[in-house]
DNA sequence: ATCATTGCAAAGTTTTTGCACCTGC
DNA sequence: GCAGGTGCAAAAACTTTGCAATGAT
C-alpha cells in the first residue's frame, strides 16, 4: 500500500478513500478486473460511487504505472496491479483462466525468437506485447 | 481470390458483391483494418452499403478462417487477411507501424520460454497470444 | 422458390465529457 | 483557499439486433 501511496504522491494525485479503495481491491484479490468489477466492489464501501470515478482513476493509475491494462474476455478491457520493480520496463503477464489472478513474468528472453522472425518475415521488429494465459498454482491443486 | 471463394462456399456463405469486395480490399491493401476502414473503401464502390454489412461480414469471415481479428490501436477491434496454410494453427502476425501492412510468422518455438515462465510463475501455460510491431521491408527502405 | 444477405433504424454496451459541487493538502 | 477529485447527466464511440426487402443459387 505505502508503495502506491508514494507513487500516487510522487505524480501529484492526491490520496483519496476512493483511490485507496481501489488499490485496496487489487491488492487483496490480485486479479484482473474490468471498471465495473472495481464498481461494484466500491459500492459496497461508499454510498455515493460514479463508475466515471472508477474509469478516471484507472487511467490515471495505469498512466502512472500502478496498473496494466490488458484486453481481457469479449472484447472488454481489464486492469490488474502491476508488480514489477520497474512498470514501465519490458515484462509481461500471465491470467489464470479460471481465477483471472494475475503473475508476472519479468524475464522474457525473446532475442532469438525476435531474430527468427526478423528472418522470416523481413520485418524489423520494434516491440511485442505477449499475453499468456495458463492455470495458476492454486487452481492446478484443485482440479 | 478463388481460395476464399471456395472457403465460403465450403461454410455456405454465399457469393456476394458486397464479400467479394471486403476480400478485395484485403488483398489489395494487405493491411489491418477497421470495420470502418473497410466501409469507407466499399462505399466507393456501393450506392448502398451498410455499416452493419460490413460487420456481420467480417465476424463471418473470422469464423471461417478468411480474417483475423486483433486489437490495434485505441482499443479498437481490427481486421485483416490470415494466410496461414491452416487458419486454425497456431501462428502470429507482425503488423508494420508505419504502413499497417501485415506480415505472417508459421514457425514459433516458443517451447523453451514456455517452460522458463512456468517455472518462474508457478502456472501451467495454455496458450499465448502475440502480438508483434515491426516496420516492413518497404518502410524500412524509404526511411 | 427458398433461404441467406442486406439496408435502415433503433438499441445495446462500454467509455468519455461537461459542469457544479466537494475535499485533501 | 485552491487545484484537483467526484457525482450526475448526457454524449460519444463502437457494435449489435430486428425486420422488411432484396438477391444468390
Amino acid at each position: 500500500m505505502e508503495k502506491y501511496i508514494k507513487m500516487m504522491k510522487d505524480n501529484n494525485l492526491k490520496i483519496t478513500p476512493r483511490r485507496k479503495s481501489i488499490i485496496k481491491f487489487f491488492l487483496k484479490s490480485k486479479v484482473y478486473a474490468t471498471p465495473e468489477n472495481v464498481w461494484n466492489h466500491l459500492k459496497k464501501n461508499f454510498k455515493k460511487i460514479g463508475l466515471p470515478t472508477v474509469y478516471r482513476n484507472l487511467a490515471e493509475f495505469e498512466k502512472i504505472g500502478i496498473l496494466t491494462k490488458v484486453e481481457g474476455e469479449e472484447e472488454r478491457m481489464y486492469y490488474g496491479l502491476c508488480e514489477a520493480k520497474n512498470p514501465f520496463s519490458h515484462h509481461h503477464h500471465i491470467v489464470c483462466i479460471k481465477c483471472h489472478k494475475v503473475g508476472l513474468v519479468e524475464s522474457c528472453d525473446f532475442d532469438e525468437i525476435v531474430e527468427k522472425i526478423e528472418k522470416l518475415s523481413g520485418f524489423k521488429v520494434v516491440s511485442h506485447y505477449l499475453q499468456i494465459k495458463g492455470i495458476c498454482k492454486n487452481c492446478l491443486r484443485k482440479q
